[in-house]
DNA sequence: ATAGATGCAAATGTTTTGCAGGAAA
DNA sequence: TTTCCTGCAAAACATTTGCATCTAT
């Protein structure tokens, strides 16, 4: 069965936690592992009503701030405004075309090491960052 | 009389698109000035206010699209959701104080440049970026 | 049996829009 | 006097909360 280490790692976190394990955490996780990417609420309510027509978007809310605690799901909130969760995993920053909306993963070491210098030179400790990158992809671009 | 260049510089906005010069727009370019800051609009319509008792949120909001158009303010949305106007100037990120709310500029060439290579490796042709660090600044860090 | 979860409707909070009256050119 | 502005109230919009009901344990 697919996505099983996830469901693991969730039963896991709600058995620590003295919470429920319910049909709707089940469904909503499925579908966000599904997806592989940088889904919406919106995008996540749609398809989990495939399966549960009666399920709404709070518990949609609920439960993506769940699996975010648990460790499974991260936050990310880019300029349209819109929140998108994708699978947690090592740490890395975005590129995001305007025109088709495609999101491009990049990791960089001289930046991460080019920001430990200017928190040292402000005497600030940085917790965490956010460094986004706007334009248009290949595929997007006129040039 | 102090900032005489920003009111020139809106009057010649004003004219070249055909737009009225209202005392509204003259009393928030000048608090808007005077905060020399990341300002958000209920600061600004605060003030505001102390001087004209009846100006409105919605003359706060679109005089500070005005400016952003005119060239003068730029519009900076932070963690929080909330957006601040800053004074136009050159290009620059930030450092954001998640305890007491200072905001601390930085510019760096070696960010920029790796930013560019990056863009490179993808095909992305970069339009604006935006790039913030969150954390505790010296006189919040506890460690 | 009971703590917890769900889903609807209503609230939230910031920013935007419709519109009737008001002011600049 | 005509075009643009203003300010109020209401809308927009994504997300959250109150609450009565349901369900896992």
């Amino acid at each position: 069965m697919a996505h099983d280490v996830e469901r693991q790692s969730l039963a896991r976190y709600l058995d620590d936690h003295n919470l429920r394990h319910t049909r709707q955490r089940d469904a909503i996780l499925e579908v966000f592992l599904d997806a592989e990417g940088h889904t919406t609420a919106e995008n996540l309510y749609e398809r989990v009503r495939g399966k549960h027509p009666n399920i709404g978007y709070t518990t949609v809310y609920r439960t993506m701030k769940l699996l975010c605690d648990a460790g499974l799901a991260a936050e990310r909130r880019f300029e349209d405004g819109i929140t998108r969760y994708e699978i947690m995993h090592e740490h890395h920053d975005h590129l995001v075309c305007t025109r088709c909306g495609r999101i491009i993963e990049f990791e960089c070491g001289m930046i991460e090491s080019a920001q430990d210098q200017i928190a040292d030179r402000y005497g600030f400790r940085i917790l965490r960052h956010r460094h986004e990158l706007y334009g248009h992809c290949r595929d997007c671009r006129d040039d």
